[in-house]
RNA sequence: GUCCCUAUCGUCUAGAGGCCUAGGACAACACCCUUUCACGGUGUGAACCGGGGUUCGAAUCCCCGUGGGGACGCCA
C-alpha cells in the first residue's frame, strides 16, 4: 500500500505557523514512505473563502519548499461528486432529509444547554421501522442528515494519541447537505479522501471529535477508513491561543521578519516532535527520521527565542552569496545602496555572525554603505582629547599604506605601541568616527572594506 | 453542562518498569576567549501536578482528583 496524507486548508486566511507545521509532519510522512503528498482546498464555505487566501497558502508552502505531488484540488470543483454520493445515500437510507427549521433547532439546543445536557439534533426527521414521520411543512428546503448508528462505540488507534473511543450515544445524525444543497465539512472530506485514497490523515486535534463521524459515515459508505493522527495545537508565546495578537498569523511574516526557511522548517519539526537529542539537522535528515511514533500528544508552545537561535546557526552557515540576496532588500530599505560600496557578499561574510535574521544582518551592513553620522554623546565618550595625537599619528599611518586589513592591523599595533595605548582606546574612536557606531566587526576587516578614502576622510574631519 | 484529549526544568523536549542522585537544547547566570558588539568555549541554577494503587522496584502501568486544551454549527 503506497502511503498518500494530504494537507488540506480551508482558504480563509493565510497559512499560519499551526497549519505549516500541519503540512510539514504530513508532506514528511509521505516522503519518508516514498508516497504521495496531496494538497486539497477546502473552500466549500463559499462565505469566507477568497482567492487570496489560496494564494497565500500556495506562496506559504512554496517557500517552506513544502511540494505537493497532487492537487491542488478544490472542493467546490466536485460538488457534482458529492451530489452523487449524497443520492446514493438517500436511496440507501443511510441519509435522509430533515424539515427542521433553524429556528426550532436553536429552540432545541437552548431547550438542552437550559437543561445542562449537550445539545444535539433530537431525530424527529430520522425514519425508523414503525415510526410515522411528520409531514412536510410546504415550502421548506430540508437538510440532508446522516443516519448515525445509535449503539456501540467508534473507536480508532490514533497515531499519535493512542487508541481513542466514543460511544456513538454522544453523536447526532449531523448534516452532510445544506438546504441550499451545498454538502458540508465532514461529508466533503469523508468523500475526498476515500476519492483520493489517503492512507493517513494528519490533522489538528481540534478534529478529534470530527473523527467518529467520519469513520461512521466512511463505513456508511464502504469505503476504507484510513490512519488517523491528531496533532497537538501550537500556543503562542505566552502560552495562550494563537491568534493575531501574537504577530504570527501568516508564514510569509517570517520570511518579512528576516527568517530562513530552513530554520522554520526544523524549528517546527521540533516543536511536537523529536529525534533524541538532535536539535539541528537538515530538511533531508528530518524526512529521514520523521515518524508518528515520536510525536508529543500535548499542546507546545511556540518560542521565538529559539527559533531565533536556530536561525542563527542556519545564517552563520549560509552561503554569503545567498545571504545577500536576501538581505538587499531590507538594505535598500536601510536608505542603503549595496551597489554603491564594497561587494556585498564580502560585507555579509564579515558581519553573519552577529545576526540572528536577515533583518539584522542587513542593519550590520548598512554602515558599509551609508555615511552615519556618529551621536554626539558617543563622540564626546570616545573621541576624547587625549586619543587625538594618537589619532593623527594613525591617520598618517594609514595614507602610506597599500589597502588591505594586514596592513592596517599593523599601523594600529604601532600606533598603540608608540603611545603606550591598548586597542580600545584607539580602536573606539576610530569605530565612532568612521562608522557612527560602537558596535562593527574588527576594526581592521572594517576599514579594509569601506576603503581608504573614506575612512582617511572620516578621520581627517575629526582632527 | 456533556464528551474527548493532555500533564518532566521558564520554554521545546529525551525517557516504552531497574541504565534516572532524570539527559539535551533555547533562555538565565558566572567565568574564559577578545579589537567594541557578537561568535565560540567551560560551568552553575532549574522539572517528573497531587493523592491512591500495581510491583522487589514507577517519571514510566492503573484509578481518582486538580490544572490546561479541544469539541458540542445548515464553519472548516
Amino acid at each position: 500500500m503506497t502511503v498518500k496524507t494530504r494537507f488540506a486548508p480551508s482558504p480563509t486566511g493565510y497559512l499560519h505557523i499551526g497549519g505549516a507545521r500541519t503540512a510539514l509532519f504530513a508532506w514528511a510522512y509521505a516522503r519518508r514512505h516514498g508516497g504521495k503528498f496531496v494538497l486539497r482546498i477546502e473552500d466549500t464555505d463559499v462565505e469566507r473563502s477568497t482567492p487570496e487566501a489560496v494564494q497565500a497558502i500556495l506562496d506559504g508552502m512554496t517557500w517552506l519548499g513544502l511540494a505537493h505531488d497532487e492537487g491542488p484540488y478544490y472542493q467546490m470543483q466536485r460538488m457534482y461528486r458529492y451530489k452523487e454520493v449524497i443520492g446514493q445515500m438517500l436511496a440507501a437510507g443511510s441519509a435522509y432529509h430533515c424539515y427542521m427549521s433553524r429556528e426550532e433547532l436553536d429552540a432545541l439546543r437552548a431547550a438542552q444547554e437550559a437543561r445542562k445536557e449537550k445539545p444535539r439534533y433530537d431525530g424527529s426527521w430520522r425514519p425508523e421501522p414503525g415510526k410515522t414521520l411528520p409531514v412536510p411543512p410546504s415550502g421548506v428546503q430540508p437538510v440532508v442528515r446522516f443516519r448515525n448508528p445509535v449503539d456501540g462505540v467508534v473507536a480508532w488507534d490514533d497515531q499519535v494519541k493512542g487508541r481513542i473511543e466514543i460511544g456513538n450515544a454522544e453523536l447526532d445524525d449531523f448534516i452532510i447537505a445544506r438546504a441550499d444543497g451545498t454538502p458540508t465539512y465532514n461529508f466533503c472530506v469523508v468523500v475526498d479522501d476515500w476519492d483520493m485514497g489517503i492512507t493517513h490523515v494528519i490533522r489538528g486535534d481540534d478534529h478529534v471529535n470530527n473523527t467518529p463521524r467520519q469513520i461512521n459515515l466512511l463505513k456508511a459508505l464502504g469505503a476504507p477508513v484510513p490512519l488517523y493522527g491528531h496533532l497537538s495545537m501550537i500556543l503562542g508565546d505566552d502560552g495562550t491561543k494563537l491568534s493575531k495578537r501574537h504577530g504570527a498569523v501568516s508564514v510569509m511574516q517570517y520570511f518579512e521578519e528576516g527568517y530562513l526557511p530552513e530554520a522554520v522548517i526544523n524549528y517546527l519539526a521540533r516543536l511536537g516532535w523529536s529525534h533524541g537529542d538532535a536539535e539541528l539537522f537538515s530538511r533531508e535528515q528530518f524526512v529521514q527520521w520523521f515518524d508518528l511514533d515520536h510525536i508529543t500528544p500535548s499542546a507546545a508552545q511556540f518560542n521565538t527565542e529559539k527559533l531565533r537561535w536556530l536561525n542563527q546557526q542556519y545564517i552563520k552557515a549560509a552561503d554569503n552569496a545567498r545571504l545577500a540576496e536576501l538581505a538587499r532588500p531590507f538594505l535598500v530599505r536601510n536608505n542603503a545602496d549595496p551597489d554603491n560600496g564594497p561587494d556585498l557578499a564580502a560585507v555579509v561574510a564579515l558581519v553573519k555572525e552577529r545576526a540572528a535574521t536577515v533583518v539584522e544582518l542587513a542593519d550590520a551592513a548598512t554602515l558599509f554603505y551609508r555615511t552615519l553620522h556618529p551621536a554626539p554623546e558617543l563622540l564626546a565618550q570616545h573621541v576624547t582629547p587625549d586619543v587625538l595625537p594618537a589619532l593623527a599619528d594613525l591617520a598618517g599611518r594609514l595614507e602610506g599604506i597599500d589597502w588591505e586589513r594586514g596592513a592596517i592591523s599593523a599601523a594600529f599595533k604601532e600606533t598603540l605601541a608608540a603611545h603606550g595605548l591598548k586597542m580600545p582606546k584607539l580602536a573606539m574612536p576610530v569605530r565612532v568616527l568612521v562608522t557612527g557606531e560602537t558596535q562593527t566587526p574588527a576594526i581592521d576587516a572594517t576599514l579594509a572594506l569601506i576603503g581608504k578614502e573614506k575612512v582617511l576622510a572620516r578621520l581627517k574631519a575629526a582632527l
